[in-house]
DNA sequence: AACGTCGTTCCGATAATTGGAACAGGGGAG
DNA sequence: CTCCCCTGTTCCAATTATCGGAACGACGTT
């Protein structure tokens, strides 16, 4: 395998700076680690660039090489990205009420943001005695309007039709992922009306198939624009709708503990009926 | 080999990549954000050479520029180094078992490896209830004689007196963290022999005041060489040596469930007394 | 012992980087 | 309203670090 010829991506090779985050990129997506030679083939670059790439990053502490000769991404990355994440303020606010959450469900939650038109995590944390893995990957992202997290932010963004219309027109048409996806303007306009009157956004495997989950938006910042928004998800195929709206009480409270009861509501809550 | 490290440490100016990832690392350091007159500055650049660096890593969707003009990590970054993490061996395999024993306890979980005289945290997991935030990070370090961790590990390579007296000579002296910590190779030497026999490792506040923790060692990969420890951390006000060793049978519980019984013990036993 | 492969180093030609200075645009104070 | 200062951004010729083919030394295998 690797015939990794199609590298006209970027119309030019990689130079500088660019073919050194190129390789970062490389070790990051080779958790098992690199060899010198795969690096050079991936980026269609000589052995020599390769190596003179992997030599900064390396004495930047980005990169490491293992006893075999393995480049690996470096112990220092991870020290600061992680640190990063841990001072960053979803971290520090909505954390704990991710973990009370997940803990008491026994099923994952998220936090996530709105960014042009789609889902990005910001935090992610998995119960103790997870059943299996969901795919989310914090920094990772979704098209929103698939999303439960996307769902209970746009319904505070397309206040009406147009705006639907608007959102479809700008950031691409909806496409059916799974069966359940909602691929019509009509569909979504009807979802988020529904979602507004109740608070909440569900998603029933319309992002992944054999996935559900329930979603508020918070207001942590700007009592009238939420911040981002907090989800719980679960295997469909033994949690029902129901049961994902039963434990709207219990959000509540956590957040209200937890961060107060002015980051539930919006200060000017949107048209309901 | 022996490339010389004067690039790193004298007050010549960062060019081309390594300047980029200088950058990188600044803003990693920033989590609120920094402007671009601050990255210029803290590299000693003139602002169009910081421009072009932030371009850089902009383009590869390692940062970001938010609507204030601030420059911030980008998502991508994000994404592939939790990705990177979350990939790695240590986080599928020890992972539920710290989740699990971070769970029951309320406590504060790590996996760490030993690299160079140091342990290198590899995996960290927070209580869903945590009274307090351990100030360890993923990818960050610490001297292996003055962590449970490290001497968990230390007492399956340092098993004479002699093997003690080498390593303090490689990796520098041994410093008075706290006021508990083992300062002398004799203190040191003790506490693995008493390590050796019992299994397991304690850290009574000597990396950090009112923090006590134990750890045992892992045999992942070698039946005879461990891989990596895992630790429990709590606050030492609250909990008493005998709290930490009334843990070790639900710890060894745990992970003979997880990973099976042959990774608790060495197939070369060290020699005990 | 000869081969293949791997990571590493060398060096002249080349092309990308450099950084001072000028430009654009916004916000705040007067 | 105007001016001023502080943003981020662009320009361009001189410079200088990068490029990459080729040679090298070290292993492990055949």
């Amino acid at each position: 395998m690797a015939p990794s010829a199609d590298r006209a991506a970027d119309a030019r090779a990689l130079t500088g700076s660019a073919r050194v985050l190129a390789v970062l990129r490389h070790l990051a997506e080779h958790p098992g680690g690199s060899r010198l030679g795969e690096v050079a083939a991936a980026l269609g670059a000589p052995k020599a660039s390769a190596h003179r790439a992997l030599g900064s990053l390396v004495q930047q502490g980005f990169a490491r090489q293992d006893a075999q000769g393995v480049y690996h991404l470096g112990f220092d990355l991870l020290r600061l990205v992680f640190g990063y994440h841990e001072a960053r303020a979803p971290s520090l606010t909505v954390g704990p009420v991710l973990r009370r959450l997940a803990e008491e469900t026994g099923e994952t939650t998220h936090y996530g943001v709105l960014v042009e038109g789609n889902i990005i995590y910001q935090a992610k944390v998995s119960p103790s005695r997870s059943t299996f893995q969901m795919s989310s990957v914090i920094g990772g992202s979704n098209p929103a309007y698939r999303t439960g997290l996307g769902k209970a932010l746009l319904m505070h963004e397309l206040t009406d039709r147009a705006d639907v219309d608007r959102y479809v027109a700008e950031y691409g048409p909806l496409e059916p992922r799974t069966r359940h996806t909602l691929c019509s303007p009509d569909a979504l306009h009807k979802a988020l009306v529904d979602a507004r009157r109740n608070g909440y956004a569900l998603d029933l495997q319309e992002n992944d198939l054999g996935i559900v989950c329930i979603a508020l938006p918070l207001f942590l910042d700007s009592p009238s624009r939420p911040t981002g928004a907090i989800s719980i998800s679960a295997v469909g195929s033994r949690t029902t709708p129901d049961d994902l709206v039963g434990w709207l009480p219990r959000i509540r409270e956590i957040v209200t503990e937890e961060l107060g009861s002015a980051v539930l509501q919006p200060a000017d809550p949107p048209t309901g009926a």
